[in-house]
DNA sequence: CTGAAAGCGCTTACAG
DNA sequence: CTGAAAGCGCTTACAG
């Protein structure tokens, strides 16, 4: 897109339509507004797109930020574009918004594992830079490219090898009722004991925010009980290390009076101990497939699709046995 | 300042110049060397220097590089300078220099937690590219910039708070001789043993690669001889997990009757079971530190100094206590 | 107000 | 490896 193409759509000359993208004088109100209108139709932009990928972060993830940046970096290094690491934080004490920065870098894509707001994707649309969200948290409008995992396969996966295992009584550390994921999590947990024939008891699956110390305090909830769970599966390993935490309180051994499924598979499930069961996410070919779509898409070729999901594996490690009673 | 003005002074061809400037192949190294010469020279910036830091890691590390990032992010966000993050990883399977695609992005200066060749450093000079060099674990030559930690005092503090519980023996898990802070570590250790009046004893200090497996070989050494030490200072966090590891083997509890004391302060030292005594490296201030004189540096500010450590502090847990005969 | 023409700074393709 | 030549995207100065 260049400015001789649209002075030649808009019957104007080349000078004229370089005055207007630099708001210089000595164009007519009328021209200037034919041509404007033509700039934003075909999203023209004044100086070069520049060679880089922009990765949005909403707030750095401790645990499971470097994967993704690792993915991403990988892929825009082959293709030799830069990576513009910005994070969108809560904590921005400059009245601007953080995509004006953002905008102002002009780049090529966006890969961004914050939720936008619907207003920071129209201003990215109007920019003509186009975007792939890193596994959504919520439900997003067709049409919105993104990459996620197989969450609802993942939470089956989990629940199926701990009934394979022998355990009747499995109870689930739900995440958030607003966030997408967590509620796949729980549906393919639900649909695991449907397949296996199990009633799911309500009283076995409890609510918690995605920490470690609400996935204690979920966890001795559902330990207290008269008749308490054989195996716990939580949504994510951080909660799963509360529910460690939990049973050293309690004085069960696991895996031998508890067993216990995360999800993430974060370095630290390989180093606690015992070293922890878990739902591994591809965060890095996850990272790298978005990365792929968004380039493509900055290159403004025509993508094979705008969403896709990659496969979560189950990751054995020693926190789960057979129930003490089989 | 035009590359044709550079061009006419080097005696070569415009295209010459466009190519060394843009870190294209297909010119001499004695070509290259003679533009880069004169571009430094006259100041020549290739249109403006763009508003980027270029953030180089050697190798992207899994459980501290968010705290860096996080930190040189913070600061470069309120500058409204945008951080391109790369890998100069050993896996590079094109021919080319890494460098070279940082050098076509021309930021405004590097902070670089990867130990930059002298060939690398001479090609950011020559490019009038500012660095600043993050946790060096080599000697730099003088007027190198950089930020690091206090790592001797921080070995100090480590080893005093363990004689202080009552230790008399206290074994070290070393790192790599030619790795700086680690030596600086070791002689902390040193050095707290003297200001106690203990003789060190040259059999309780094992030399390991920095990983966990390396720490528990090191650690199955020191706990098999005749007479054990009591506590074991590990030169990082990751080996003291594998002490962790030797002690459950050997069916010794952490800190009844082991204490051990890490370095760096990961996040999972806070995470494992019993949390893990540590000496914490402030990396995001480390970071937010070398961000603000690398940018200072970019602005041509005079800086008033080009070299800082800053400081470490123990961060007490639960993994050392007095020792049993105490 | 408009645009033909000249020109700028740079890149690219390619012949040597 | 090197650079003459063509060309790109844009700006500028100026004639109409």
């Amino acid at each position: 897109m260049t400015i001789s193409y649209i002075a030649e759509t808009a019957g104007v000359s080349i000078p004229t339509v370089s005055k207007v993208v630099n708001g210089r004088s000595g164009v007519s109100a009328d021209t200037r507004a034919r041509v404007e209108a033509l700039i934003h139709e075909y999203g023209y932009r004044k100086s070069n797109r520049r060679n880089l990928l922009e990765l949005v972060f909403g707030q750095l993830e401790d645990l499971w930020g470097i994967e993704i940046i690792r993915g991403v970096e990988r892929v825009a290094r082959e293709h030799r574009v830069g990576v513009v690491l910005t994070e969108f934080g809560p904590r921005r004490d400059t009245g601007d918004h953080p995509i004006d920065d953002t905008l102002a870098r002009r780049p090529a894509c966006v890969v961004t594992v914050a939720q936008l707001t619907e207003e920071q994707r129209d201003r990215l649309r109007a920019n003509d830079i186009p975007f792939v969200v890193f596994d959504p948290t919520t439900e997003l409008p067709d049409g919105v490219p993104f990459v996620g995992a197989t969450n609802w396969a993942g939470g089956r996966s989990a629940t199926r090898h701990l009934i394979g295992l022998g355990h009747r009584r499995i109870g689930m550390i739900s995440g958030p009722d607003g966030v997408l994921c967590c509620r796949a999590r729980l549906d393919g947990y639900r649909s695991a004991l449907e397949a296996a024939g199990l009633a799911m008891d309500p009283d076995l699956v409890v609510r918690a925010d995605l920490t470690r110390q609400d996935g204690r305090t979920a966890a001795l909830a559902l330990l207290d009980r008269a008749d308490p769970p054989t195996a716990v599966f939580a949504c994510n390993d951080l909660q799963a290390l509360g529910v460690y935490e939990a049973a050293r309180e309690l004085g069960l051994r696991i895996p031998a009076d508890l067993s216990v499924v995360g999800f993430d598979d974060l370095p630290v499930a390989a180093l606690v101990d015992p070293p922890l069961t878990t739902v591994h996410q591809p965060l890095a070919e996850m990272a790298a497939a978005a990365t792929e779509l968004a380039l493509a898409l900055g290159r403004g070729e025509p993508t094979p699709q705008v969403g896709l999901e990659l496969a979560t594996t189950l990751t054995v490690r020693r926190s789960t046995a057979r129930p003490a009673d089989h």
